[in-house]
DNA sequence: ATTATCTATAGATCTATAGATAATGC
DNA sequence: ATTATCTATAGATCTATAGATAATGC
C-alpha cells in the first residue's frame, strides 16, 4: 500500500490537477535548495511554474501548505520498510544521494532551518528521525545480532549511522571536490564492521 | 596573540562602542538560533538590545556585516590550534556544547542555511570545514599515527569525526531527551580507537 | 457547475538612507 | 568634533484575500 497517493486527499482531483501539482512541487523543491525554506517566496515558486502568486495559491492555500506536501512526498520516499532496507543497500543509497546534490541540498537545508523556533517542519523531522533511528537500529540488528563487533547494540549505533550520512552530506554539499561522501561512508561502514581485537587481551 | 581583538578593526573604538557591539553580537546570536539569518530581522535583534532599528545600523552598517561579525568571533573561538587540541579533549567539547543548546542551535541554523545560493556565510562554512578537517586529521595522527586500529587514515578518518559531530547536533537539538549526544560521541571515539580482530585470521 | 487562473490590493515586513538631535571625549 | 541614537521615509518584498474571467467536465 502506497500511502503517498491521492487517497489521502480530501477531494478528488482531476489528472490536470494532480499534474500541476507535481509540477508544483517540484519547483517548490528547487526554490528551497536555491533560497531554503523561509527564503522561498510563492512568488519564485509560482514564475518557474509558470504561474501568478495567486495562481500557485490555488492549489496549495498557504505556504505552509506547500511545504508539508514536499515533505509527505518525502516521507513516502523514506518511508521504505526497514524489512526492505538492508546495510549493504546503504551505501548504494549514500551514491544514489551524490548523483543528486539538489534534492540533498533541499533537505539539508531543510533539517538545517528546522531547528529554529516555530519552523513548520520542526516537528516532521522530530519524528522522521525517531523513526529513521529506530529503523537504522533494525537494520544493523539484521546484520549483527544484539552486539555489532565494536560491542555496541545497534540502538547505540544507529544514530551514530544517521549522523554521519547527515554531516558528510553537508561537507560534501560545500565542497563536493574535497569530500568523497560515498567513499567516506564505505569507510564508516568498515568501521561499524569491525571489533576489538581479542588476540591481545 | 589573539586575532580576534580590536586591533583588526579599522577605527579605534571606544569602550562603550565596543561594549554595545558585543552586546548586539549576542543578541544577534539568540535571534538567529531562533528565526535563522534569513529570518533574523534587524528590528528584532535592535528590540533585544534596546536600540531601534536604525540605531542598530550605526553600530554595523548593514546585516550582512552582523553575520560576519559573528563568524569572526567563532572563527577565533574555533581557530585553536591543533596542537592545543587532544583527542581526549574532543569528548569534553561535545560535553560543553550540550550545555550551550543555545550556540549550537544557531550554528546548526546557519550551517543549514550556509548550503542555499548565495548566503553570506557559504564561503566561511567552506573554508571553515576545510580547515577542521586538516586540524582534525592532525589530532588522530598525535594519537594514532599513520594509520588508526581500524586501518583508516587520519585524513580520511577526519570528516566521519566532523559529520558524527555535526549531525548529532541536530538530532539532539530535534530530540534533546532521546538523543545523548555526549555518550554517543563517546561511542564514536571508541568506534575510531578500536581495530579489526587480529587473532582469527 | 466546478476548477483554474488572473487582476487588484490590503496590510505587514524588511533593509537601507537621509538628516536631526543628544551625548561623549578632547 | 565625534559618536550614538532617533524620526522619517523610500522602495522592495511578502503572504494572503476578494472577486472577476476563462477553461473544463458532466
Amino acid at each position: 500500500m502506497s500511502y503517498g497517493d491521492v487517497m489521502t486527499s480530501k477531494a478528488p482531483r482531476s489528472a490536470r490537477s494532480v499534474e500541476r501539482r507535481a509540477e508544483i512541487l517540484r519547483a517548490t523543491l528547487e526554490v528551497i535548495a536555491e533560497r531554503g525554506y523561509r527564503g522561498a517566496s510563492l512568488a519564485a515558486v509560482a514564475e518557474r511554474v509558470g504561474l501568478t502568486q495567486q495562481g500557485l495559491l490555488h492549489h496549495f492555500p498557504t505556504k505552509e501548505a506547500l511545504l508539508v506536501a514536499v515533505m509527505a512526498e518525502r516521507d513516502q520516499w523514506d518511508a521504505m520498510p526497514a524489512t526492505r532496507l538492508r546495510l549493504d543497500l546503504l551505501d548504494q543509497l549514500v551514491e544514489y544521494n551524490a548523483m543528486r546534490p539538489g534534492i540533498v541540498q533541499t533537505f539539508s537545508a531543510l533539517l538545517g532551518e528546522s531547528v529554529t523556533e516555530g519552523h513548520p517542519a520542526r516537528e516532521f523531522f522530530t519524528e522522521r528521525y525517531e523513526a529513521v533511528r529506530a529503523n537504522m537500529a533494525q537494520v544493523l540488528r539484521a546484520d549483527y545480532g544484539e552486539r555489532l563487533p565494536s560491542g555496541l547494540t545497534p540502538e547505540r549505533a544507529a544514530p551514530l549511522l544517521v549522523a554521519v550520512m547527515d554531516g558528510l552530506q553537508y561537507q560534501w554539499l560545500l565542497a563536493p571536490e574535497s569530500v568523497d561522501m560515498p567513499a567516506a561512508f564505505r569507510d564508516f561502514l568498515t568501521l561499524l564492521g569491525e571489533g576489538p581485537g581479542v588476540s591481545g587481551g
